[in-house]
RNA sequence: GGGCGGAUAGCUCAGCUGGAAGAGCACCGGCCUUACAAGCCGGGGGUCACAGGUUCGAGCCCUGUUCCGCCCA
């Protein structure tokens, strides 16, 4: 006879598990196999980190997907991979080097490149075991990283068939700077915060010496750049300075007054000063103006030459005070104004970004937008919560081209080669020997590498093998379903759709799942600096990983924040006890059980049993629903109701009797509790893969895993409404039987009696055909049920289905308690039957609602009134009683 | 400035097409009843942010307000 621990201990079935299911390589996707695909790419976490609690909700999510469709016989494949996360990544081992007291330059491209593919050794393997540890069912043996000789094959074909095709090019334009990281940012990397500013007022005087005109700007450094000021044409304030020459101050550079229609005469001065190198309005201005751009900025954020000797060098901060305080002293700050701004940081290190003018390479970003837009108005891809549609229909209309060159190291290098010597441009797939304008040979390719973006919007069918055409790639793309959270919206899912569109032909897949982030008790972003986080190993160690999946699971509703609280882990902990115990039960009572876990058809069912199968057929229907609909916590939570609240709560308890009473009645509950448990294992294990496999390896099953046993299918036939409604029955009578044992405080080992007082004969036969289960239940020893009982003096009564429900107390009976309860019940009563009467003799209510809801009003209200009148008569005895 | 979420029990959150306000934890009372004290049985607890409106009927739909969060400019 199997025999289970007292308590369930995850650590060991665990670890042992996930060992098995890779010795049998059970997640292992094969195209070369029939069934229809189910597929899903991962979003690949940075190849250095380390999981977070964003990432165990992530991957659980799609671990459950992909394990309940594998189940249902799909051929899955969750493709697995890493991110070479370029900015992120190079920092961490810049400062790695920074901590040895060497620098990247010092050690030069080739030797840091190195440095940081060592890293990645080192640290690569983490993330990976992590996830494995969390049960993610990943197709291991197809590992990819974004750095790989074939995906970054598909990088390159992709970036020159863009150029080729003009949806690249390269130019110069204001780019978002990060002194620190040293590089470019696209748009989307650059975070704004609003922070408190000063709006500076600075007098530039007219060069004809009659008077001056007032600028405003939050950052005074930049006029060390200006090559203009501008006012708008219709301003009459600024009437008779248009055509004028302004003296730069500090530096008295002349520059020209020029009117364009941009400048908004509502904000400050109405008059704007235009640094056509430092700000991309006013880039665009100097365009339009055939304006000059001066540079005033070093890339590391200090003034150049061009700021002239005093600032030189200076940092941009510095600078400003400095200049604040010179303008102060030659009586040319005017004012000094507080005002809210939002300033732009760089989303890998929180450094304030420069607009900054450079020579960079841009994706055109239009074309590529308009076929996804289209797929999704047309539904070709379906974004599940339906409200982020709007978000991404937003940004896709207004998109802007994507920069998408980085001055780092760590990437994927431009495939742009310049001639020595022509100096034209040469972009190929294969490294050219000679330049393809002049033949010449001394080419030197371009040292910047790709916004790491660009090769996760490749993901989809890169990590499938393109360029080749492979088998994989024809099983699995485009892949079913996106699961991410909504934060990577325009970073990733957006320019997917616009890569995969433009690249496949065809959408890189059917459905993007838009996940809730998980934030601390005040809904703030979990973070290391901010030292608010939940830590999923520490949870996995603590309660288990099957705890902290079901967990994150039952959050998963479709909203925008999950504020995780760890005492739920903890409840989902005892969940996890709770059937391992219950396990334990079944297999106490399975010592001489012949069977297997398949129902037998031959043996005669209680109501009992017949009552838990059909709870089990609705319960998988309930189960299959929410999952269709990324509903995760609807089915956790029905799965959860139905093993602990019915098969634990009630039929665990109503099959001891016939367990114990041996014959057919114990054969057949044998074969219930066998054939509920495995089916209930089922239904739970893509949610808790460990625990379920444990137990499940253990029942008379035939098959190598669970992991691949079928999924639980409602069916129809299988339904017995008038089996739940008469269990229904006995429940509301046991029910009744043990309120009054509580609220009386009577002892719970001590046997009653109990009369149901019904004229209805259905009910009578329903409580004496189950008089074994409420007996038992509800620790009863005489029961008896018909029209004619009489109620003794003293006993304790309610009213419940219409039955008077009856409690001989004699020598026990505390009537002022009684006389609580039951008024406690009126009370309730009352308060119901105040709302359903004014309802129900509204006439508006009786002539317009539609008659079944009438009906069930006037049911409600009859079987209430009946109730109260019952228990009125049951209250008058007490009070005689106490007299 | 534009847009999107959220506000429901002490806490963390569900609540689907409008038709008897729910769960877990916490709390109170009683139980070591041989699957489970990580448990069992019973119980208390809500002006569904606020103000209007639509409707026979609103936690849910509409309008406005307040507060919290996010995205975009």
């Amino acid at each position: 006879m199997i025999q289970l621990e007292k308590k369930y201990d995850p650590s060991v079935v665990e670890e042992h598990w996930t060992r098995f299911w890779d010795e049998k390589r059970l997640s292992r996707g094969d195209e070369t196999r029939p069934g229809e695909p189910y597929s899903i790419v991962i979003p690949p976490p940075n190849v250095t980190g380390s999981l977070h609690i964003g990432h165990a909700f992530n991957n659980t999510l799609q671990d459950i997907l992909i394990r309940w469709k594998r189940m249902q016989g799909r051929n899955t494949l969750w493709q697995p991979g890493t991110d070479h996360a370029g900015i992120a990544t190079q920092n961490v081992v810049e400062r790695q080097l920074k901590g040895e007291g060497s620098d990247r330059q010092t050690l030069g491209r080739e030797k840091f490149i190195e440095r940081v593919w060592r890293w990645r050794e080192e640290s690569g393997g983490q993330i990976v075991h992590q996830l494995r540890k969390l049960g993610c069912s990943l197709d291991w043996e197809r590992d990819r990283f974004t750095m790989d000789e074939g995906l970054s094959r598909a990088v390159r074909e992709v970036f020159v068939t863009l150029y080729e095709e003009g949806l690249i090019y390269k130019g110069d334009y204001i780019i978002n700077w990060c002194p620190r990281c040293h590089t470019a940012l696209s748009d989307l990397e650059v975070e704004h915060e609003e922070a408190q500013g000063h709006l500076y007022h600075i007098e530039y005087s007219l060069a004809d010496g009659a008077g001056s005109v007032t600028v405003a700007t939050t950052r005074p450094e930049t006029l060390l750049g200006d090559t203009a000021v501008a006012i708008n044409p219709n301003d009459e304030r600024h009437r008779e300075h248009k055509g004028k020459t302004l003296l730069l101050p500090v530096l008295g550079r002349e520059i020209p007054v020029i009117e364009d229609d941009y400048v908004d005469t509502a904000f400050g001065t109405g008059a704007l000063k235009v640094t056509p190198a430092h700000d991309p309005n006013d880039f665009e201005i100097g365009r339009r103006h055939g304006l000059p751009s001066i540079n005033v900025l070093n890339p590391d954020g200090t003034m150049n030459e061009n700021a002239g000797p005093l600032y030189q060098g200076m940092d941009r901060f510095e600078c400003r005070k400095k200049l604040v305080e010179v303008l102060t002293d030659s009586g040319q700050l005017s004012r000094i104004e507080d005002l809210t701004h939002s300033v732009g940081h760089c989303y890998r290190c929180r450094t304030v970004v420069e607009p900054y003018l450079s020579k960079q390479w841009f994706v055109r970003a239009k074309p590529l937008a308009e076929p996804a837009i289209a797929a999704v108005k047309d539904g070709t891809i379906k974004i599940v919560p339906k409200f982020w549609e709007k978000t991404y229909f937003e940004w896709m209309e207004n998109i802007r081209d994507w920069c998408i060159s980085r001055q780092i190291w760590w990437g994927h290098q431009i495939p742009a080669w310049n001639c020595g010597a022509c100096g034209a441009l040469t972009v190929a797939r294969e490294t050219p020997a000679a330049c393809a304008s002049c033949g010449g040979t001394s080419l030197t390719q371009e040292t910047d590498v790709l916004d790491t973006w660009f090769s996760s919007a490749l993901w989809p069918f890169s990590t499938l093998g393109w360029p080749d055409q492979t088998a994989s790639l024809e099983k699995y793309y485009p892949t079913s379903v996106l699961c991410t959270g909504f934060d990577i919206l325009f970073f990733w899912v957006a320019r997917m759709a616009m890569m995969g569109l433009k690249v496949m032909g065809q959408a890189p897949f059917h459905v993007v799942y838009l996940h809730a982030l998980i934030r601390d008790a005040e809904g703030q972003k979990m973070s290391k600096t901010k030292g608010n986080v939940i830590d999923p190993l520490v949870m996995m160690e603590r309660y288990g990983t099957d705890a902290l999946r079901f967990t994150l699971a039952a959050f998963a509703a479709q909203g925008r924040d999950i504020k995780l609280a760890e005492d739920r882990i903890e409840g989902y902990r005892n969940f996890c006890n709770k059937l391992w115990n219950a396990s334990r039960f079944v297999f106490m009572n399975l010592g001489d059980y012949p069977g297997t876990c398949d129902l037998d058809p031959s043996l005669k069912r209680s109501s009992a049993d017949r009552w838990i199968l059909s709870r089990l057929n609705g319960t998988c229907k309930e189960v299959e629903d929410a999952l269709e609909g990324f509903n995760f916590n609807e089915a956790a939570s029905s799965v959860y109701k139905f093993i602990w609240n019915e098969f634990c709560d009630w039929y665990i308890e109503m099959c001891k009797g016939p367990l114990a009473a041996g014959g057919e009645g114990r054969h057949s509950a044998q074969n219930v509790l066998a054939h509920v448990l495995e089916a209930s294992l089922r239904l739970l294990h893509p949610f808790m893969p460990f625990i379920t496999e444990e137990i499940w390896q253990k029942l008379p099953v035939e098959g190598e895993s669970i992991m691949t046993a079928p999924f639980p299918v409602f069916e129809a036939s299988r339904n017995e409404p008038e089996v739940e409604f008469s269990m229904g029955l006995v429940m509301d009578v046991v029910a009744a039987v043990r309120n009054i044992r509580g609220e009386m405080n009577l002892n719970p080992g001590l046997l009653l009696t109990v009369l149901i007082k019904t004229d209805n004969p259905w009910q009578e036969q329903t409580v004496k055909a189950h008089a074994n289960y409420i007996k038992e239940l509800a620790r009863v020893d005489g029961l008896s049920a018909g029209p004619d009982l009489v109620k003794p003096e003293v006993a304790a009564s309610s009213v419940i289905d219409g039955m008077d429900l009856i409690v001989p107390l004699e020598g026990m009976m505390d009537f002022a308690e009684e006389k609580n309860r039951i008024e406690k019940e009126l009370k309730k009563i009352e308060k119901d039957s105040i709302v359903l009467t004014s309802k129900l003799s509204n006439q508006s209510f009786v002539q317009k609602a539609p008659p079944e809801v009438i009906e069930k009003d006037r049911q409600r209200m009859l079987a209430l009134s009946e109730k109260q009148a019952r228990l009125k008569d049951h209250l008058k005895t007490v009070e005689q009683a106490l007299r």
